[in-house]
DNA sequence: ACCTGAACACCGTTCAAGT
DNA sequence: ACCTGAACACCGTTCAAGT
């Protein structure tokens, strides 16, 4: 590759749709669903604008393809990782612990967490919201608890987790040091989980 | 007052700064914090969008006017009501049931929850939440808990606060019905309250 | 099959001129 | 003290024309 190639990003000519779409994700996760826009886009990928055209209908039909690709992604890696885990109190545990060391997964979400005024957004984050819902009650009974106690323990425990992110968002100067956020994660354990 | 003036909201003659941040909050409230644009609130208030600008230097400013006014009244009158219940306990279900039954406040503190992605909308966030958590963080105390306890147990309760609002968000189509929200706000209760 | 370039609409911002 | 109206920049969208 010679100079000129390494000042952009590699590609093979022509853009594709998934092109687009993984540079719309890659936005977000640098600056936010907002910075999803057609023109720094283009400009970024060295085209003009008129092409995006081609490829997409909408700003609006990129941002869901984005948004697709990240659905995929987070089921396969993080939650695959998840499932592995047989311990329900382990499960829980590496789930808050996933949060805390912030995987490219994990900004994303936080990211559209911020961003759930978009329409695009708000049925991806409810399905992911849904599947991870799910599998938190299966855990819960696993654990011990009847139906009912195991869901509202579910969403309890996913009100914690999506409000621990928010808060880490919103009081940033006040972002926790590790040792007291293992204490935290202590504390919410023993007052989250059944005890055997 | 005659059929024409009907048509548009009534007003003295000419506007003042707190009619701008008055509209743009009323904006907020009904369609979100990206719905708060010179344009339409100027076509809204029934003037040009140029006169906007005698009032604030930019749309950022008139946002930022728009979240101190919400901030005050939310501490008046949202956090003042809490104050005025003694029990710790029943403090905690005044709050949750605020919150499920939406009063106006609550409805734009959602929505905001939603903007965090817009930086004026952060800081206000944060201080209200801080306040929250203080508050929280007191009240456990007095149900009984050590001030590490006590600490843990306000950022748990007040992170299922804001996922649940989240939640609430996020499954529209699973929003709570009356007695299976009771039901969970029993199960919250009974989980994060320290016990007599 | 993919890209350019010019055009238009919409909104933020500026400013000289009006009352 | 507050408003108008025209101007410009920026971004979304369209489309005829290029390769």
């Amino acid at each position: 590759m010679n100079e000129a190639e390494l000042s952009k990003p590699e590609r093979s000519g022509r853009l594709s749709a998934d092109d687009w779409a993984q540079a719309a994700l890659d936005m977000i996760a640098e600056q936010g669903v907002a910075a999803v826009a057609v023109e720094p886009l283009a400009r970024r990928l060295g085209v003009t604008k008129g092409s995006f055209y081609w490829h997409f209908p909408s700003r609006d039909a990129l941002l869901v393809a984005a948004l697709e690709r990240w659905e995929k992604l987070e089921l396969e890696t993080v939650w695959g990782q998840l499932e592995a885990v047989p311990d329900p109190r382990q499960r829980l545990r590496a789930l808050f612990e996933m949060v805390a060391h912030e995987f490219k997964s994990h900004v994303i979400y936080s990211e559209l967490l911020k961003a759930l005024d978009h329409p695009a957004v708000q049925p991806v984050i409810g399905r992911v919201s849904e599947r991870r819902m799910d599998y938190l009650t299966a855990s819960f009974r696993q654990a011990g608890l009847g139906r009912t106690d195991a869901q509202h323990r579910a969403r309890l425990a996913y009100s914690a987790y999506v409000g621990f992110l928010q808060l880490n968002l919103q009081l940033h100067q006040t972002r926790m040091q590790h040792d007291e956020f293992e204490a935290y994660v202590e504390h919410m354990m023993a007052t989250l989980i059944p005890s055997v």
